[in-house]
DNA sequence: ATGGTGGTTGTACCA
């Protein structure tokens, strides 16, 4: 899963997803995967700490900086950690917390967009949806109507994105261990699966389902019993990228092991390398109209 | 038929 050179760095950006569940009880977690990884952004969900009581010096320590949304009530929350640059100055703008606008129960603390670098980065964290049929499974399909109509806004200003987050979606049945046993369940239900596919007709590549293609990969193993190591797992952490962006990537892997740990967070990071130099043709093309349609089939 | 675990908050809920 992961790559030949797992110890060295990446010869461009490296970005990374992960539902840590409970930033305060997985900091060790997070932060030891971090020094060992050294990615340039990370993307936390399902923090469950208001931004007051984060362990936000551990993050300063390795020379990181933080955006942070929510997690009052132990409930949800995301956030962002960045690498500091030599200036001083933050290498972040642009922040929104949440969908503007937004108001209950879509205005739980679910999303961060910022632009780093060239790139418009959003870390998403999907409502769960419980089970088919009830209301938190419908707020969960209109948060992700709210996501589409978000990011096709922010494409216009920014026509480099990269979605990192749980989306509690199965996007097809290689995604689940055993499809028959979940089929039309959430996670897996038609409706939530048209919403994912939706991402991808406006232009977003999954680059996870296209460096596996034909493969089953996982990024979640429910804790309960023996999961995990029976691999009995599940796809519901993403990256998507714009197609231009999907064109320039290095490797793509998912860190299986790290949710091995003793106590470990029950998914495991997501990782995205990118070359340091746009492929031969794309150099230069700030503000290219991104392709459409022409994500994996 | 529906187990099994974990975090946070508070004596249930969410995942």
């Amino acid at each position: 899963m992961r790559p030949e050179d797992e110890l060295s760095s990446p010869p461009g950006p490296r970005l990374a997803t992960w539902n840590v569940e409970s930033i305060r009880a997985r900091h060790d977690q997070v932060i030891a995967w971090l020094d060992e990884n050294r990615p340039d952004v990370l993307a936390m969900q399902e923090t469950r700490c208001p931004a007051r009581l984060f362990p936000t010096a551990h993050f300063n320590r390795l020379g990181y900086e933080l955006v942070i949304h929510g997690g009052d009530g132990g409930h949800g929350g995301v956030a962002v950690a960045v690498q500091e640059t030599d200036d001083g100055l933050s290498s972040v703008r642009g922040i929104d917390l949440g969908f503007p606008g937004a108001v209950a129960p879509l205005d739980q603390p679910r999303s961060i967009s910022l632009t780093w670098r060239s790139w418009r980065i959003h870390s998403m964290y999907a409502p769960n949806g419980a089970k088919v049929g009830t209301d938190a499974h419908r707020v969960k399909l209109a948060w992700f109507a709210l996501l589409r109509q978000w990011l096709a806004l922010e494409r216009t200003d920014h026509p480099h994105s990269i979605i990192l987050g749980d989306l509690n979606i199965a996007p097809a049945d290689i995604d689940v261990w055993d499809a028959r046993r979940y089929r039309m369940r959430n996670l897996t239900s038609p409706l939530e699966r048209e919403a994912f596919a939706a991402l991808l007709e406006d232009g977003l590549v999954d680059v996870v389902r296209s460096h596996y293609e034909g493969v089953p990969v996982f990024t979640w193993w429910n804790r309960r019993s023996d999961f995990y190591e029976t691999n009995r797992g599940w796809r519901l952490d993403h990256i998507l990228t714009d197609a231009e962006t999907a064109r320039s990537i290095e490797a793509v892997w998912i860190d299986r092991q790290e949710r091995g740990r003793d106590g470990s967070t029950d998914h495991a990071p997501v990782v995205l390398d990118l070359l340091s130099t746009k492929p031969a043709g794309h150099a230069g093309t700030a503000g290219a109209t991104p392709l459409v349609g022409s994500g994996p089939t």
